[in-house]
DNA sequence: ATCGATTAATTCGTATACGATCTTTTCTAA
DNA sequence: TTAGAAAAGATCGTATACGAATTAATCGAT
């Protein structure tokens, strides 16, 4: 293969690598849940304000990298699970502001005794996981900083190509 | 932090990571396919059957890591759309044989060309490319070869809890 | 002080993605 | 050869996720 050719390939797996593994990920973690109603995203979302501590919507958007409007019903289904408190900022009525209850403390902390195990299970290095981490975050904060230029426009479909 | 709390950190940091850069691959496509119809998942499946020629619908499924059911509603789309072929296998009457059609190859052709300018404007150094694909790789088929042992149960809701 | 611009969150419509279930075809064992 | 098991897709209901448009609150320039 060319070296033009080689170097396709090279951003082609890395998102398709990442699309792969995400979605691994995410079958992962529902088989981990069952039908406990609990999900990946859900636990993605109490790591985030674990980690962060209390804060409004749109930090938590930026912090896990979804739009403000994915995670808005999200969070109201937290909320009314008992998972996690969410009401106005009374400095800014705009704003919504959310925490972890002692209740979300305690699932994620059942969950993430389940994940440790699956995960421990897999027997991967520490060092590569933290050198990939490092990488995966890197990656995304410059796609982020760095929308593309170039669009792309279907092209037409010639009669001959059925 | 404790040797274990650490440990904690990088396998949810992995996840954690994955999963918003998913998104942020996800949002870079949406931002170069513009309204144009065409999306990254359905970009993944071009890319899977030109590299891996004509293929039934499971094989499709295993290779991208979507099961069949998610795909099952796209080829069709994607094939109305003119982009792929989709035959039953006189072979075999159960399977559903997906080839690139010329105007499939003309249009992943020209979105690469888009999707290769956005990939090289973050100037990210191959070499690590490189590796982390080949970690991210390993990571997935580990995940997919070692479902999780203990299963999650929602812990009950003390009454002091709120 | 007030009116327009900006910001934060929500709502709405649509595309993905999953598990569960169903249909059709093929395989297999007696 | 034929009835039951297994396999491949498709369908259905639900949960995520996005962009676009909307609502409500705050900021800012005059």
């Amino acid at each position: 293969m060319s070296d033009a050719a080689n170097k396709d390939r090279l951003n082609t797996l890395m998102c398709y690598n990442v699309y792969a593994l995400h979605h691994a990920f995410g079958r992962f973690y529902q088989a981990a849940f069952a039908d406990s109603g609990f999900t990946y995203p859900k636990y993605i979302v109490l790591l985030a304000l674990n980690e962060g501590g209390p804060m409004s919507l749109g930090d938590l958007s930026a912090k896990v990298g979804l739009e403000a409007n994915s995670l808005s019903p999200m969070v109201k289904k937290m909320s009314a699970f008992g998972l996690i408190e969410r009401v106005r900022d009374p400095e800014d009525e705009r704003r919504v502001l959310l925490s972890l209850k002692p209740y979300g403390e305690t699932v994620l902390h059942e969950a993430h005794k389940v994940v440790e195990a699956g995960w421990n299970a897999l027997g991967l290095p520490d060092t590569t996981v933290e050198m990939t981490n490092a990488f995966l975050a890197d990656t995304r904060a410059r796609l982020e900083k760095t929308p593309p230029k170039v669009k792309f426009k279907v092209p037409d479909r010639e009669p001959d190509q059925g």
